[in-house]
DNA sequence: TACAATATTAACGAATTATGTACAAGTTTT
DNA sequence: AAAACTTGTACATAATTCGTTAATATTGTA
């Protein structure tokens, strides 16, 4: 498998037939899905490197679909659907998705627009597995586990996604309002002071923890998971 | 100003403003440029964070522009142009832009897909910090840390944004004028002592750590951050 | 030199921003 | 259905920044 496959999620055979075509001239492997379910299940199992959604489809949702992929990883995902409105399209796009392409599409550009969308991801490096490690602190997504020194402290979900979200860029600043959309998402609708509240609770755990790393407020501006490689390697 | 500066490349002022707008109230700043020639001198001095791009404008034309940028930067390109054929949007997104948008646009649509660009290059290894270095003296904007040979000082951020946008230049004189506008931003109107103080508390920092650069007074007209590159590479 | 224009500095208070506590609404667990 | 927990908001308090003022110093020029 050189460039990889594509699990393809639509109802309509013809739509899924022309991108089939298409994208085995090119070169891809294509898995093919035409119901929600059936579509989170190949996803799990098979690991595909792209995907391309169309939101309307039986069972589970397109949106579900897109918020469930995004739970777990960060792969290429690409919405090709009929609905046009503006409402839609900004949704998917919020959810996660690289590129919303409205059918009929050209089959010419939704293969460049595949391209583009792959270029970026070639230039990122996805980190797959949701952990991050400082010192004597872990925080684990994928098992929603934060470890101090090796005893794991409970932390609600949020406290948890905010930890990681900052940790996982070290020592870059983030405004309330970023961290708002990141973290909350872009449905969420609130005050900013909300983060100064789960901060303070994740200071409370996170307290004389570690002299290598905390969490800084950068006055005016926002906070910052701040880590010192203080001793270089011996 | 966290967000960053977009370079919007179009000669109709209509399209022009309402992006302007809309991107000014999300926090970004933004530089206009009606024509190809101004636009890649604007993309070489001002270095911009994101670039919108309509293809057809006088002088060099968007292809150019495209290919241009490209060479020296992996930096968000979108095309937002009204030449709608299939031909056009795959050679743009061949030429490395990251999406092609059609005019007329919603611009809720466009607001929602330059996001989208964003998430993806911001999870990539080339996030653009935004640091300037000469000698032993470090600012650095993404993290908000003022380091001065190797140790961090503190300052509140307007200091450091001047201090920023100063050394971003160096040699360069700017006016008081030029500095509230471009650092305090067009919509503030005050005294332009405002300035001297905050050149003063700058200096107090940065006083007598080095014979390389200074923050000089140019009497009668401004203020420039001096830089000498003595001594060749030893 | 003397004078006018411009720049530096210190100090103060208003305004902005951050923190801590408490509570209520919403969830999940028991 | 009650209990425990999570989450978001409100508000009081604390901390810091920022702009202004005004007094002092410096520079340029007649």
């Amino acid at each position: 498998m050189p460039l990889g496959k594509v699990l393809i999620i639509d109802e309509d055979k013809n739509s899924c037939n022309t991108l089939k075509n298409a994208l085995e001239k090119d070169g891809y492997s294509v898995i093919l899905s035409h119901d929600g379910d059936e579509a989170l299940i190949k996803f799990n199992a098979l690991k595909p490197d792209i995907i391309l959604l169309d939101v309307v489809i039986p069972k589970t949702d397109g949106w579900q679909i897109c918020r469930e992929v995004r739970k777990k990883s960060n792969i290429p995902l690409i919405i090709i659907t009929s609905k046009s409105e503006t409402f839609d399209k900004v949704l998917g796009l919020e959810l996660g998705a690289d590129d919303y392409i409205l059918k009929p599409f050209d089959i010419k550009e939704v293969m460049a627009r595949i391209k583009a969308v792959n270029r970026r991801v070639n230039q990122s490096n996805i980190i797959e597995t949701r952990e991050v490690t400082y010192d004597n602190l872990v925080v684990n997504m994928s098992r929603y586990e934060l470890r101090v020194s090796g005893k794991i402290k409970d932390a609600p979900p949020k406290e948890l996604e905010l930890l990681f979200y900052l940790a996982s860029n070290p020592n870059r600043v983030y405004t309330r309002d970023q961290l708002l959309d990141e973290v909350w998402g872009f449905e969420y609708y609130g005050d900013s002071r909300t983060v100064d509240v789960h901060i303070k609770r994740l200071r409370e755990k996170l307290d004389g923890v570690s002299e290598q790393w905390s969490i800084k407020t950068v006055w005016g501006v926002g906070y910052k998971f701040e880590f010192n490689e203080k001793f270089g390697d011996t």
